[in-house]
DNA sequence: GTCTATAAATCGATAGAC
DNA sequence: GTCTATCGATTTATAGAC
C-alpha cells in the first residue's frame, strides 16, 4: 500500500514511538487522570505544541497508547497460538495459554509498562469506545481469549458454571490487579513469585485443594 | 467525656453526617480525582464555603468518608464476630466469616456505597497515610480479619503456602474488584448472583474442582 | 454559619515567531 | 515542525458581606 518510507516520515515515526512509549510510562504509574500532557512532553523530550502536531488531544494521546498495549498483548497471544503443538486444541493447552496470558500481562505490569485503564467512570473511557482502532484491537483480542475460554470449559479444564465473560473480565482485571503492586511494594518477594502466586489464586482460589 | 450535645452540636452532626454521605456516594462513582467540592456541596444541599467550615480540604473530606466507610466494615466485622457460637474458634467458622465479609464489600460496591480507594498513586494516598483515624480504623480492620486468616489457615481451611498479606490484600481488592462492576453493566444479571459468583471465584478459583 | 464573589493555581489546547 | 508565550476553562480554597 505505502511506498517506501521517506527520511522525514521515519524521523516522524520515530518521534511519536518516543511519545507513545512516554504516555505508557505515565500511565502505568500515575493513571490518565493525574498524566498531565506537560509531563508527557517532558518525558519525550519535546515542547508540548510540538507533541500536539502529532497527536490532537490528550484522550488520543491515551488512545494510541493503549492500542500499542493492546498489540503487545495480542502479538503475545499469536506467538502463544503459534507454538502449540498438535495437541494444541486440547481443553488442557487452552487453559495452559490462559494462563501464560494472564502472568505476561502481570509481569509488564510488574515492570511499569502495563498502562491501567480506568475500568469505570473517567472521561477517557467514552472516548475510547469511539476509538475504532481501541476497539479492534479490543474485540480481536477478547475473540481470541473467548476460543480458549470456551475450549477449556468444555473440555471440562474450567468451571462451566462460570459465563464466559465472567472469566474473561477476571482475566482483564488480573492483568491491573492492584494486589501485585501491593506485595511488590512490601519488597519481601521476588516478582516471578508474585506473578506464580497471583496466577495460582486466579485459577486455584484461597481455599485449599 | 462530653456533657449531653446541645441542638447546635446535633445539628452540625447532621450536616456533617449529610456532606460525609455525599462524598461516599461521588467517590463510589467518580473516584477522587474526578470527584470536584462543587458537586460535594450540590449533592449536600449548600454553598461551597460552607462546606470549608466543616472540612478544611478535598483530601480531608475523602478521609471522613474512607473513616465512615471503614466503621461500617469494621460493625459488620464485629457482628460476625459476636455472632460465633461456641465452635467459633473454628478454622471453617473464620474461613466463612472472610468470605461473609468479602460478600458483603461486594453488596456496598453495587449499591454505589462503597468508596473505591486508589490502590496507588492518586494523591489521597499520602493525605490518608497521615491521617490517624483512618490508618487505626484500616490497623483493627487488618488485625481482625487477619485473626481469621492465621485461624483459617492452621486449621487446613485456607492455603497456608500463601503469606497472610496476600489473602488480605487480595480480600481488599475483591472488595473494590472492577468485575463486578463490569458484569453488573451487562445487564443480565442479579446482584446476589454476582456476588456469589465473585465470592466463589476468589476463593474456589477458575478451575473446576 | 451561610452565602456570593473571587483569588490562586493547574491544565488542556493554541497562536505566532522562527 | 519546533519552540516560547499565552489563552480559556476548570478547580481548590478563601475573603468578606449578612
Amino acid at each position: 500500500m505505502s511506498a517506501r518510507p521517506s527520511y522525514r516520515e521515519q524521523i516522524q515515526r520515530v518521534r511519536e514511538d518516543a511519545i507513545v512509549e512516554a504516555v505508557n510510562r505515565l500511565l502505568a504509574v500515575k493513571g490518565y487522570d493525574l498524566m498531565t500532557v506537560d509531563e508527557v512532553a517532558a518525558e519525550a523530550g519535546m515542547a508540548k505544541a510540538s507533541l500536539y502536531k502529532h497527536f490532537t488531544s490528550k484522550e488520543e494521546l491515551a488512545g494510541a497508547a493503549m492500542v500499542r498495549a493492546l498489540d503487545r498483548a495480542l502479538e503475545f497471544v499469536n506467538g502463544l497460538e503459534g507454538s502449540l503443538g498438535p495437541a494444541g486444541r486440547s481443553g488442557d493447552a487452552a487453559v495452559q495459554c490462559l494462563k501464560s496470558v494472564a502472568a505476561w500481562a502481570m509481569q509488564r505490569q510488574l515492570e511499569g509498562s502495563m498502562p491501567s485503564l480506568p475500568s469505570q467512570n473517567s472521561s477517557l473511557s467514552e472516548s475510547l469506545k469511539s476509538n475504532d482502532g481501541y476497539v479492534d484491537r479490543l474485540v480481536d483480542l477478547s475473540n481470541k481469549l473467548g476460543t480458549w475460554i470456551s475450549r477449556a470449559q468444555t473440555g471440562g479444564h474450567l468451571r462451566a458454571d462460570l459465563p464466559a465473560e465472567l472469566v474473561l473480565y477476571t482475566l482483564f482485571a488480573r492483568a491491573c490487579d492492584p494486589v501485585v503492586g501491593m506485595l511488590k511494594a512490601s519488597g519481601q518477594y521476588e516478582d516471578s513469585r508474585i506473578v506464580d502466586w497471583i496466577t495460582s489464586t486466579t485459577f486455584d482460589g484461597l481455599s485449599p485443594r
